[in-house]
DNA sequence: CCGACAACCTGTGAGC
DNA sequence: TGCTCACAGGTTGTCG
């Protein structure tokens, strides 16, 4: 379900039901997520305020604070199947309803993740200072990212480019879709060598980076499977794919016929006339 | 440091 | 209808 996209909806649409709530109680059904949900985590999260609710990555960072000063964040992050929503009190969890949030408003924030490659994790203090967050790479839709930065992570990197563009340390938060339309969108063939790509072609490449995520958060997210936003409503950037599942369709510029190949187990969907090494 | 690959899980759809 | 297999939005750890 979520890339980058997917997270910011989700941020935007619990940020305003939740943000200086009172959390009331948290509940744990299942910890065995890619890693274990912290011990004691339920007692370490009741009675304490969220003041900001926000997004690294692909990251949800839950800042908090016990009487004005501030504790420290939950973070969580939706693997590929994760998703988490508001329901009221009486909705009863189902069978993958692993965590809730429940606030002093009544709402719950409940985390639905089938395949459990998700996490929950605690942080004091600083939530960037978590060993997985400290390491990865600038924020994609912020001026951190740009041609320059690109160009010059990818000096010593022979792979394909878009397994580089996939790697969150070179930059946060791409993830197979987004790599595709990106890589299409700049007219890059996504077998390259990354270290190949010069400098001016990776400045359009950062800017297909930023512009593809654009336009997916304005559509609210992307819909696939069952995936809706936190509001329970569908995004629909989906129907805007230019190349990702579109392998046997007409290029939706030049006509050619979308190829599909395989990159590291990942499907890679690209157009032979309009990406060039 | 880098790249290739397996691993963590469940659900779904295609093909037989 | 039911079985088996491949594959799905992500990321880390291990090994060479």
């Amino acid at each position: 379900m979520p890339e980058l996209p997917e997270v910011e909806t989700t941020c935007r649409g619990l940020a305003p039901a939740i943000e200086q709530r009172l959390i009331r109680r948290a509940v744990v059904r299942h910890r065995g997520l890619r890693q274990p949900v912290p011990r004691g985590l339920e007692r370490r999260l009741a009675g304490l305020r969220v003041t900001a609710l926000s997004r690294r990555g692909k990251y949800l960072l839950f800042n908090c604070s016990r009487d004005d000063s501030a504790a420290g964040s939950l973070i969580v992050h939706l693997g590929m199947s994760g998703r988490l929503w508001l329901v009221d009190a009486a909705t009863p969890p189902e069978k993958h309803d692993h965590f809730d949030l429940e606030f002093d408003n009544g709402l719950i924030v409940r985390l639905r993740d089938p395949r459990r490659f998700g996490l929950v994790l605690w942080q004091s203090g600083d939530a960037l200072q978590h060993p997985l967050l400290a390491t990865i790479g600038p924020e994609p839709l912020t001026a951190d990212f740009d041609g320059r930065v690109l160009h010059g992570a990818t000096r010593k990197r022979s792979a394909a480019i878009k397994l580089v563009l996939m790697d969150s340390h070179v930059v946060a938060g791409v993830g197979n879709i987004y790599a595709n339309e990106a890589l299409f969108r700049a007219g890059i063939d996504p077998r390259i060598a990354a270290q190949r790509i010069s400098l001016a072609r990776c400045g359009a490449l950062a800017a297909a980076v930023k512009q593809t995520l654009e336009l997916a958060i304005n559509a609210g997210g992307s819909t696939l499977r069952d995936y809706v936003g936190s509001d329970g409503r569908a995004g629909y950037f989906q129907n805007q794919f230019l190349v990702y599942g579109r392998a046997g369709e007409p290029c939706t510029r030049c006509g050619t016929t979308v190829r599909e190949l395989r990159q590291a187990q990942r499907a890679t969907c690209y157009c032979p006339q309009c990406q060039r090494r």
